[in-house]
Order: C-alpha cells, then sequence, then structure tokens
DNA sequence: TTGCTCCTCACGTCACGTGAGGTGGC
DNA sequence: TTGCTCCTCACGTCACGTGAGGTGGC
C-alpha cells in the first residue's frame, strides 16, 4: 500500500514533496544549495532525498512566507534560522527538562520570534487593505456614476 | 527656482521619477525596454527622458501591484493593459462627449478592470490573513504558557 | 566652465527553468 | 525486467544590479 502517499515511515520523496507544497524538485534542490534547507539526513551522494512530514511541514511554512512577504531568500534565510532556534528550544524543553527560570527564558526567546513574524505580516496586511481600501473607492464612485446613467432619460 | 522639484512644465527626469516611486532607474528603463511602459513622448536617441506627475502617478500604482500581488511582470503588463483601456476610455468620456449608451457601456467596462484588481487583492489580503490567524493562535498559547510558568512557585 | 545627472552598452547576479545523460527503488 | 522517479551537471531566463565610457542641461 505505499505508492506515492508514503507513511512516515519511510518518507517522502521529493516530486511527492513538490506536489504537496505546490512548489517544484529544482526549488528544492535549490533551497538545500544556498544551505537554506537542512541536507535531509546525510543521505550517500547521488542517493534519493527522503523528507519527513515534519519536514514538508516546515517547507511549506517557509515558503508561505516567501510568497506572501516577498522577501530574498537572504531574508529568508533569517527568519528560518529564528525558526530552527525555535525548534532547537522545544526539543531542549521537552528532551532536557529544564527548571523554571529555564523554561520562562525559552517561552520569551519563542515569543520574540513569533512577534518579529507578526510585525511583517501585520505590516504587509495594512498595505494590501490601503491598496484594497483605494479600490473599493474608485468602485463605489464608478457604481455612483453607473446608477445616475440608469436613472437617466433614454435620449 | 526649479530643483530637483520641477514643475510639471518641464516635467520630472528619470532619478527624480526613481526617488518618488522607491525604485530605481535601471527598473523604470527596464520596464521601458520590455513595453510595460510607454517609451515616454517620443524623445530622440540620447535625450534625456521626461516624465509627467501622472506618468508618476501610474508607475507608483504599477510597482505596488507588483509588491503587493507578487506577479511577474508578464502579468503586470496584462493589468497595466488593462489600465490603459480604461484611461482611454476616460479620454473618449471627457473629449468625444458620447451618449447615454455609450456612457453606460465605458462605465461598465471600468467597473470591470476594477474588480478583477480587487478579486486579486481580496484573496491576497485573506491569504495574509490566514497567516496572521496562524501566528496569532501561536502566539497566545506562548502567552498562556508563559502566565502559568510566572504563576508556577519558584524553585 | 564646472558638477551633476543623464545616456547607452554590456556583463554580473539572483532565483530558479529546462533539458541531457545516467542511476535507483517498488 | 520494465517504468517511473530520482540523480547531477550545466546552460538558459527573468528582473533587474553595476560599472564603463561618454554626452547634456541648469
Amino acid at each position: 500500500m505505499s505508492t506515492a502517499t508514503a507513511t512516515a515511515e519511510s518518507g517522502l520523496r521529493i516530486g511527492e514533496v513538490a506536489r504537496r507544497c505546490a512548489t517544484t524538485t529544482r526549488t528544492i534542490r535549490y533551497y538545500e544549495e544556498i544551505g537554506l534547507l537542512a541536507a535531509g539526513s546525510a543521505r550517500e551522494a547521488g542517493r534519493h532525498r527522503l523528507y519527513s512530514d515534519d519536514e514538508v511541514e516546515r517547507l511549506r511554512d517557509v515558503l508561505r512566507l516567501k510568497e506572501l512577504l516577498g522577501v530574498s531568500l537572504d531574508e529568508l534565510k533569517e527568519l528560518v534560522e529564528a525558526e530552527e532556534a525555535r525548534a532547537s528550544l522545544r526539543a531542549e524543553w521537552r528532551s532536557s527538562n529544564p527548571d523554571r527560570s529555564r523554561r520562562l527564558a525559552i517561552t520569551e526567546e519563542a515569543l520574540g520570534h513569533i512577534d518579529q513574524q507578526l510585525r511583517l505580516v501585520r505590516r504587509r496586511r495594512r498595505e494590501i487593505e490601503g491598496l484594497e481600501a483605494e479600490l473599493d473607492s474608485k468602485r463605489r464612485s464608478l457604481r455612483a456614476r453607473h446608477r445616475k446613467l440608469e436613472a437617466e432619460p433614454r435620449d
């Protein structure tokens, strides 16, 4: 039963990952090449790349940030590194059973990363809303003109 | 008194236009090269390009659409051509004094163009809102965790 | 006349697209 | 074994960036 929809057991191949993330295999390989994505679990040269569901989820998030914020791959890399820092903090949280003050510090750092992303996203939303408001206003005045014309007597 | 802030009389030079649109002279020349911008008023080769305030306004709109919608220059070209169609309709409206049914047709076509842009912008806004909602939810659960930790007894 | 901005090539770069030719796993 | 997807070069493309060398207008 393990066709394209392979289970987490074996890992997903790059083509299926690209399909699930609505991107291309070339893009995934390129991101690995420039160090934006980790080079998936120490594969021997020439062998197939395999990805876990978690890695797919991460890639999807990264692509969405790039798409919606319109950042360069350099800027994106910084966001991704922040994400990775958060991931390693989560790992520390779960494994090494840190004390209360360490837990507080971890939570605060994670909040900082989220807040940074939120600032970028909110600024973007406001810009979009500004454009939408302008278009709406143009539309309203056109609608008003159209109604007036309809009310005018036929010549 | 005509320094960088030249009046509409003479027209603006490309450097000042770039500054006002927060872009570069190279981008403006490139857009002209690929036919996205009209080649400003039949200039003899080698002479300075000059732009009216209207052209600056148009360029700013075009750049904002590209920036916020993340479209390719080919797709952008289609949007610009729709804008130009609207502009020539406005010209017809003002100059040739068309009759009522022609006026209705012009208004309806203009509404169509605005609606197309609005659809793109609204879809984009919804995508951004989705991302923002996810980040907000992550942030809330982190905040909750943080408050719990603060309430915990010091160890 | 002196600066400053403009002009046109033209090669460089970023973020991939697109074959060419070959190997690997169900 | 047969297909299909994968692999690695490597050159092409889009949207500009960045000088090189020269001319134009206040």
